[in-house]
RNA sequence: UCCUGGAUAGCUCAACGGCAGAGCAACCGGCUGUUAACCGGUAGGUUGCAGGUUCGAAUCCUGCUCCAGGAGCCA
């Protein structure tokens, strides 16, 4: 009985003969001679098929059998050159080959397809290589991201899904029926953060946050994964160092581990590798000087009116945009409007038309991919911008009261995992970077 | 919610007022090194839905449905 290997193992045994049960990806065959590419999670090998080398009615099942039939087969180790897969360089030739079941007609063929029919197919299109990478990828990034958390004094506490009363505001939230009573699903796992953190310093959430926005774009989702990392006794500064530190681990962990997924989905490893900390930090008010004049020395009448802003309004994304290409690196923009940002974050000391909050804007276009900030400690401030924004402090009592047991100075970010994903990855769309997108459209599969 | 574009074979598309077609997938046959194999053959259609104009509509008009991209909002 020759030992069950998977694919990704497969340069350990060359020479031998090996067993591997999996999915038949793709053949190709020419008469007595037929490839069979087989996938079985964990990579795809070519596995040939040679009709004077296998019993008479196995070879009939490889030259039979359609894409997707699941399988079993033996057959010894060779290196060659020519031999395409994932990790590559190996094939199999078939001694014994057994149909675990074969496959109906499968829909997703090796030709394009389009996006509405991939996302009612999503089911079956993860199977596909570039969504297989994109999803490892993915998983890494999360892996990096409690470790590099866990290594760095930070606890994972757990803040609920379903609560009470919005988070920063009461729009653009799922009301659900709790026994009678409304509840939302969370938008954010930040003020119980902040309890938290008065309990073990550092502390960090992981899970996913819902906004019932209608947004239609390719940096949207309703449901999306979001990490929340806060810190007693850290100023903004401290902040945007340990942001830089992060999403630097995550960038190695990845070029470390994948590089051969990032060259499958065809990501130009280029402006990649050459991220490096510190990355350039801005000021709102310098972000809107540099894109006024931007705007000043364009001719398109468009493009134009697109760039300019006034001081005071918070920026659309063609602003994001232009601000995040003046830069190689990640760029930090900090300070914005108090007007702009949550009510909680923390007003700058003799200027309180601003705020100790700050954004990080990836490059190449992905936006906004961090949103953070000091969050206000003194009772009477709070107090009063709950005021001063008109929502109800009933909903916010305990969350205040955190400031009457030792407040301290904390800050906080929070960090989409979908829109890290995409970036890294270099996609188009942030559909492809979760397993199953909630969209407007999309709630099924 | 608003703006723009789209819907034709299982999939990707062509035909743009005059016989609804191709490639892939499927099925049959050929081929000992394929890389989205190739070659020959077969089958496959309520042109998103409803109405209108016309001798004649996939094509022009009206309404609706669904999808995509963008804006706003945000991570």
């Amino acid at each position: 009985m020759a030992t069950t290997i998977s694919i990704a193992d497969i340069a350990n045994y060359e020479g031998q003969e090996v067993t591997l049960q999996g999915w038949l990806y793709n053949k190709t065959g020419k008469g007595k001679l037929q490839f069979l590419k087989v996938r079985d999670g964990t990579g795809i090998v070519q596995c040939v098929a040679f009709k004077k080398e296998m019993p008479e009615e196995a070879f009939e099942v490889a030259r039979r059998i359609p894409q997707e039939t699941s399988l079993l087969l033996t057959g010894m180790v060779r290196k060659d050159e020519r031999a395409p897969g994932f990790p590559g360089g190996y094939e199999i030739g078939i001694t014994q080959l057994d149909v675990i079941q074969e496959a109906e007609e499968y829909p997703i063929g090796h030709k394009e397809h389009g996006v509405e029919f991939l996302m009612e197919n999503r089911h079956l299109w993860v199977r596909s290589p570039r969504q297989w990478a994109i999803l490892r990828i993915r998983a890494t990034v999360i892996r990096a991201v409690r470790d590099w958390l866990d290594d760095h004094g930070y606890l994972l506490v757990d803040t609920p899904i379903l609560s009470s009363s919005a988070g920063e505001n009461s729009t653009d939230l799922f009301e659900i029926d709790y026994f009678g009573q409304p509840a939302y699903l969370a938008q954010t796992g930040q003020l119980y953060n902040e309890a938290n953190m008065a309990a073990f310093g550092k502390v960090y959430c992981f899970g996913p946050t819902f906004r019932a926005e209608r947004s239609k774009t390719r940096r949207h989702l309703i449901e999306f994964w979001m990490v929340e990392p806060e810190m007693a006794f850290f100023s903004l500064e401290d902040l945007m160092d340990a942001e830089e530190a992060f999403v630097m681990y995550i960038i190695q962990q990845v070029l470390e581990k994948h590089r051969p997924e990032l060259e499958m989905i065809g990501r130009d490893l280029g402006p990649l590798e050459s991220i490096a900390a510190p990355f350039a930090r801005i000021s709102y008010d310098e972000a809107v000087e540099r894109l006024n004049a931007l705007a000043a020395e364009t001719d398109d009448p468009e493009r134009k009116s697109l760039l300019e802003i006034e001081w005071g309004t918070d920026f659309g994304s063609p602003h994001e945009t232009a601000i995040a290409e003046m830069f190689d690196q990640p760029v930090f923009v900090y300070h914005y409007p108090t007007a702009c940002k949550a009510f909680y974050m923390q007003p700058v000391e003799g200027r309180p038309e601003v705020c100790r909050s700050v954004d990080l804007l990836a490059p190449e276009g992905y936006g906004e991919i961090t949103g953070g900030s000091e969050r206000i400690f003194d009772l009477d401030l709070l107090q009063r911008r709950i005021q001063e924004i008109g929502i109800d402090p009933e909903n916010y009592k305990w969350y205040l009261e955190l400031r009457r047991f030792g407040g301290v100075p904390h800050a906080g970010f929070g960090m989409g995992i979908e829109r890290t994903v995409a970036w890294i990855c270099g996609l188009p769309h942030i559909r492809e970077t979760i397993p199953y997108a909630r969209m407007l459209t999309h709630l099924t599969p």
